[in-house]
DNA sequence: GAAAATTAGTTGACGATGTCAATCAATGTG
DNA sequence: CACATTGATTGACATCGTCAACTAATTTTC
């Protein structure tokens, strides 16, 4: 019950990190001509190799429908391509080009930059604590 | 130097937390029928006393005609009323209803336990450091 | 003190986005 | 081989927020 009202607190903080990190606080600034949702999905099919339009779909929480429409917008600009699966002919793998993934690593040092300005407030021990906070709740989320 | 390597490879938790709490994540879950932005602006008027319109649209990032969109749509669904300003005639207040108070309350509490349950997978001590990182960072950013 | 400039808000037209339902193609299953 | 399933796509559509033009209220300027 206390861990409740502790969380409940702390919920007005977890949205405005959100927000900040999200559409309205990152996009442009971090992901070019991308949209958030674009880019979760380069994210996505960097970090799987191999990954079909509907894994990225499950992942990101999107329709199939919305996946291959966000896939092929990543495919227009030149930031994945999608290769027909060998094993299975109906799967679509999608692949980050070179262009994409060198747009992953700016974006991510472009955030990580933001992120490093916002910690620049604060002590370095509490630097490393929220650094530490921060993916230990990731992984538990 | 270092801070940017440490941050950089903290950036994809920031980001996932960031995506949990955002419109994929939070959407219809905590918000009703309230789209994220909605959801935003209501906390914003319930926030600022006497919050005109265009202050929202400055805090969150949108346009004004955006703005005025987002709080017509709050305003429709009976979670704010406008009030036109007695010392400024071009001034519209929006203020939360009951209804609107009820449910930023009831938003807040399914986030909280979301966030309560994702806290339960960790020790206490890490609880902690969590909650006190995400308040601290929630400053800073 | 009236005209001009500024500011708050609204509205129409529009582009972007993602869903739903229907569909096609490839794979599995009886 | 017929039938069901699964991955992906597409057309129609609703939602959302921007841009530009506009109205109305206030402030500035001369």
């Amino acid at each position: 019950m206390k861990q409740v009202i502790a969380t409940t607190s702390v919920v007005e903080s977890m949205l405005e990190i959100a927000w900040q990190f999200s559409a309205r606080g990152v996009d442009g600034a971090c992901c070019g001509e991308l949209s958030l949702a674009e880019f979760r999905a380069l994210q996505t099919a960097a970090l799987y190799s191999d990954c079909s339009v509907q894994q990225i779909g499950k992942l990101l929480d999107f329709t199939k429908s919305g996946a291959t429409r966000i896939v092929n917008r990543l495919e227009k600009q030149q930031l994945v391509t999608k290769v027909r699966s060998a094993e299975d002919g109906r799967v679509c793998c999608v692949q980050p080009t070179e262009n994409g993934l060198d747009l992953l690593q700016h974006a991510k040092e472009i955030t990580g930059e933001r992120l490093g300005q916002a910690l620049s407030k604060v002590s370095a021990q509490e630097q490393n604590s929220i650094v530490h906070a921060l993916t230990t709740l990731a992984k538990v989320l």
